[in-house]
DNA sequence: AAATTTATATAGATCGGTCTATACAGGAAA
DNA sequence: TTTCCTGTATAGACCGATCTATATAAATTT
């Protein structure tokens, strides 16, 4: 069955928010690419502002759906190693143009406390997971691991869109061992 | 004396496209921050995006002379983790919402080719000064420390915004110093 | 019959940018 | 000394375009 028109804005709308940013992409355009009449959106979401809250959410939840998925069926002791690779593979696949959040966060922080929260209650649920992930992997006694393996995701975040996917991630991963590694002849 | 017209309009612009966005700020907030007319912006920039070109130069000269600085005087072998610490300090001092070279690419990597490519430039000069503090400190045999190192301080830039200035950096130098650790233990 | 979508018109604000005209400096030229 | 020129700033009107949002009635779909 096709897409309905709601999903039809919320999946245009989440692409050119990504790519073009939030505040340099207007109602017309929206409606425009999503083959839609303006009252059509405006009958879904209530505002402009609604509809970012709305495509932040969706995108969250596919996303820590898709992580928790990989974690879930990591093998043993590789649980935190999983949940970077499926940021890795999330990156290369929908996030060329960087984190969404981070941009709502930048482009909302003084304009919309509520998009701002949900930006960053979004990131930080990705930072819990990875603490989550780090303890099943017998390492939750080193304090700051997850945070500095969090740090380095971030970075990857922006790098990509510098250095382009394949650097971004091999270095990422590359770090990402560096830190598990030390922990794990950590015997503290 | 008092800064010129010119100066402050700089500044002025500089704070409000950092804290509000740049296209979520219009010229008009500009000149009345800045106790200034609207054709005095004209008469010293040709457009807003030659306004946002100029505020993004100068802020990235003030930036990487800042970070020449605080390397040059750094003690032997202490080269990477004195422009780590530079980094940090400035992140601290003037960018709690974030790396504005960040936002200008999220921005207008679909908008301006121009500004897109300086503020990816000025990114691009930090990791050169990276690698070149790194091979100072006789580390430049290790294939990817500088990448390395330069994706925790990009995580930073973000995460700032998130966990606080103290933790944020905290986090940082911690990972850092397991890197170079790594890296000085690695004779290969 | 009810709910949704379309088409179209409109509201009022704001956007980046241009325009003319005036004021007032400081330095150069008479 | 006086006159003139140039550069810079102010003031405010004005342009077309775009912005978010609403109103209403017809057409379509379920």
């Amino acid at each position: 069955m096709p897409a309905s028109k709601r999903d039809q804005l919320l999946a245009t709308a989440e692409r050119l928010f990504h790519e073009q940013g939030f505040h340099a992409t207007g109602i017309d355009r929206i409606v425009a690419a999503a083959g839609v009449v303006r009252m059509t959106l405006y009958n879904h979401f209530a505002s402009k502002e609604a509809l970012v809250a709305a495509v932040l959410a969706a995108r969250h939840e596919r996303f820590i759906t898709s992580v928790d998925a990989a974690v879930a069926c990591a093998s043993q002791g590789q649980a935190t190693r999983a949940l970077v690779d499926a940021h890795g593979d999330w990156l290369e696949r929908y996030s060329q143009h960087g984190c969404i959040m981070a941009k709502a966060m930048g482009e909302f922080a003084e304009h919309s406390p509520e998009i701002h929260a949900l930006a960053a209650a979004a990131k930080t649920d990705l930072l819990a997971h990875l603490e989550a992930a780090v303890e099943r992997d017998g390492l939750g006694h080193h304090a700051g691991l997850a945070r500095g393996v969090f740090l380095v995701l971030e970075g990857s975040n922006t790098t990509v869109a510098l250095l382009g996917a394949q650097t971004a991630l091999a270095d990422t991963r590359a770090v990402v061992d560096t830190l598990l590694a030390t922990a794990r002849s950590d015997t503290r």
